[in-house]
DNA sequence: ATTTACTTACGAATAGTTTCGTAGTACAAA
DNA sequence: TTTGTACTACGAAACTATTCGTAAGTAAAT
C-alpha cells in the first residue's frame, strides 16, 4: 500500500494552488506565478519542487530537458484534511463556530450566502 | 501604540486554548491539561508560555512564588485572524468553498444545521 | 537544620522549513 | 566552435519552533 502524502507546508501549498489551478507546469512558470505576489528566487522554488517530488505531494513528467510537474494530491482532498487539523486546532473541533466565524467576518456577499443556503438544502435532502 | 500580538504558533494556541477555557492558570495546570492528549514535558509548557509572555500574548499576575498567566488575546479575534490567514492559504480567500468543505464532511448534524441557517437569516437581516 | 518538592530561568540540542549559491549539463545563438 | 542562456541537482546556511536538562531559588516537611 503506497504511503499517505503528507501534509504540506505552508510553501508547499502555494505552489500547489499554482498546479490546481493552472494544470501541470514547469518550475519556471509556478516561480512566476508566485513572484506576483512575493519574490522568491527561481532555485528556492526549485527546492522545495524536489523535495515535494520526495514526499510524493507531486509527481513529474521528465522527459524533457524543462520538468513538468503536477499534483498528486486532489485539491478537494488535501483542503479536508487542511481544514479538519485546522478546525481542531483553532475552534476545537466545532463546525459550527467556524462557519460562524466564516460568514460573520462581513466578507460573504448576499451571492455566497444564497449559495450556502442552496448547500444547507441539499445536505438536509440527503439526511431525509 | 502598543505593539500588536502575533499570530500564535501551534503549541501556542494550544496553551491559549487552556486559557480561553479555563481562564487564568498556572503553568502546572496547563501542563497537565495538555497531557491529557500528548505527553509533554513541564519545563516544556512553562518555556512556550514565558515565549509567549516576552511577545505579548500572555501576561502573567508573578505576586507570588507560582504565576499565573493569562491569556491577552481574546479568542473570537485569535480565531478571526487564525482563519483569515488560512482561508487565504487554503480556499485562496474564498469563504464559499471553505464552508462547504466544512459542512461537507459529514460530520455536521442537523442541530448545527438549523443554527446556521438562523445565523444566515441574521445576517441577510442585516444587510437589507 | 536538613531534606524534599516545586518553581522559575535559561541555555542548548534537535528538527523542520525556507532560502540561495554553486556546479554541472543541455541547448541554442552567434 | 564558442558563448550565452536556461535548467537541474545538491549542499549548506539561516531561521523558527519545539523540547528538555540543569541550575538556582523558595517553601514546606521532617
Amino acid at each position: 500500500m503506497a504511503k499517505q502524502a503528507p501534509i504540506p507546508t505552508d510553501s508547499e501549498l502555494e505552489i500547489l494552488q499554482v498546479l490546481w489551478q493552472h494544470g501541470p507546469s514547469t518550475v519556471r512558470f509556478v516561480n512566476e506565478d508566485l513572484n506576483k505576489n512575493k519574490e522568491v528566487g527561481y532555485t528556492t522554488t526549485l527546492k522545495i519542487m524536489q523535495i515535494m517530488l520526495e514526499k510524493g505531494i507531486v509527481s513529474r513528467d521528465a522527459a524533457n530537458r524543462t520538468h513538468i510537474y503536477k499534483a498528486d494530491v486532489s485539491e478537494d482532498a488535501a483542503q479536508k484534511k487542511l481544514l479538519d487539523r485546522f478546525m481542531d486546532a483553532t475552534f476545537r473541533g466545532s463546525a459550527m463556530k467556524l462557519v460562524a466565524q466564516a460568514l460573520g467576518s462581513g466578507r460573504t456577499s448576499q451571492e455566497e450566502l444564497e449559495k450556502i443556503k442552496e448547500l444547507i438544502k441539499n445536505l438536509e435532502g440527503g439526511k431525509q
